[in-house]
DNA sequence: TCGACGATTTAGGTATACCTAATAAGTAGG
DNA sequence: CCTACTTATTAGGTATACCTAAATCGTCGA
């Protein structure tokens, strides 16, 4: 029963700054300030700037960093963090899923377990899961081999917990329902948040700058594809 | 995303002790010595003398402990340390149960996971499993209120891996298999050694000083009832 | 292009949980 | 009952990941 420690580079700290750095960086990857960061993960910005030396200093540096100029994840950092945030997904799926989590719960155990399943937890569940693409949020799961899957579409019934989602498109089963749909704002292009799941199976969403919520059926949430929208 | 700091009185590493002592101090829970503890948990004699001193004079005290005269958990040290088990043993079953583990690779994964679920876990895994009360290796699972389970005997099939037992009791179905299973020291009162399952669902075993390995059928191991013994 | 001001970094400090080496306290033999 | 030896404790030091306060850097407007 020897005590655990775990080995610079790959700690819980390590781990939630390189996602933080993935995900304010945004699809194109783009250089983090350290002001950012520091509100992010809620530490001063005296500490993000010794830890980013740290991670580039390292002799397989996690990230790459210019004095005043901000951050980005090196290949090796991106890695990690997409490994994370594979964890983090697969493991909030599996809490709602297998262990029937309410939704709003199923974050905040999965922030802290991510950091600490093994290879094989993750496949496991990834197995039982039947391998997913996307959790309970809409969000895509990134691939064993460490790859975010191309951003297609998914359908808004999949969407178990708020989000904010751009429309795709809506199959026009029913000209008469599109029209309907359209006169709402629900349209390709347009912007929609995730209220909530509805008893019915359908569910509660808000369109473009409204706050006004709209109750989707079963059917019309089935006919709406959307892309999952920042973080 | 903030950082979360683990305050102090319910660390990875505390928690470690806890359990240490737990199970250096036996069913009787008597006094552990620094020296016993520091080869448990791998660390120098004077960690350990450093780490209980400060479990000791905490506000709600951990352990009780006196220099030179070894430790023992106080009543809240003991609280903590028998969850902590529970996480383990209920962990160990849903990882063998649920998530197909195999049986060797049960035991590190817990022992990272044990410190890091939250009570939500605890309680769903233990409901998908029907609130079980021991565990594959054998072992009773300390209740949700704390206490462990009064000894009571277990019938030899409800172990999967190996463990060291007392025969409680052998059923006498059948006076001839009775009679060949004692002249090979099969007995109530016998020290028994599980060795592992056979693929026809029976099991190995080897029974007193002897390391000779016993082939029992899933009939016969099903009429003999044992007690675990030690940790 | 020179400040001023906000963003960032450096310097110095805290707590945790370890370590080694030196000291002290119990224990057992003569 | 006193020394020798083993066990435990104190003293002083390391690394991690934070902190605050005091520089410094960079940019933007006059």
């Amino acid at each position: 029963m020897p005590v655990r420690r775990r080995t610079n580079g790959n700690s819980e700290s390590v781990d939630n700054y390189l996602k933080a750095i993935l995900s304010l960086g945004g699809p194109g990857e783009h250089r983090v300030t350290s002001t950012a960061l520091a509100e992010r993960l809620g530490v001063a910005p005296a500490s993000i700037t010794n830890m980013l030396q740290k991670l580039a200093g390292a002799m397989e540096p996690l990230v790459e960093y210019e004095r005043h100029r901000g951050v980005k994840l090196s290949s090796a950092g991106k890695r990690r963090a997409l490994e994370v945030v594979r964890h983090h997904r697969l493991i909030e799926t599996f809490l709602y899923k297998v262990l029937d989590y309410p939704i709003e719960e199923v974050h905040d155990e999965a922030e802290r377990l991510e950091h600490f399943i093994s290879e094989r937890f993750e496949e496991r569940i990834a197995a039982k899961l039947g391998h997913p693409t996307i959790d309970p949020h809409g969000h895509f799961i990134p691939t064993m081999e460490g790859e975010m899957p191309a951003q297609a579409s998914i359908v808004l019934t999949e969407v178990v917990d708020g989000g904010t989602f751009l429309i795709d498109s809506v199959d026009d089963r029913d000209a008469e329902t599109l029209k309907a749909l359209e006169a709402q704002g629900i349209k390709a292009g347009a912007r929609l948040k995730v209220k909530r799941r509805t008893a019915a199976e359908g569910c509660l969403v808000s369109v473009g700058r409204s706050a006004k919520a709209l109750d989707l059926s079963r059917e019309m949430a089935g006919d709406i594809r959307i892309v999952p929208v920042g973080s």
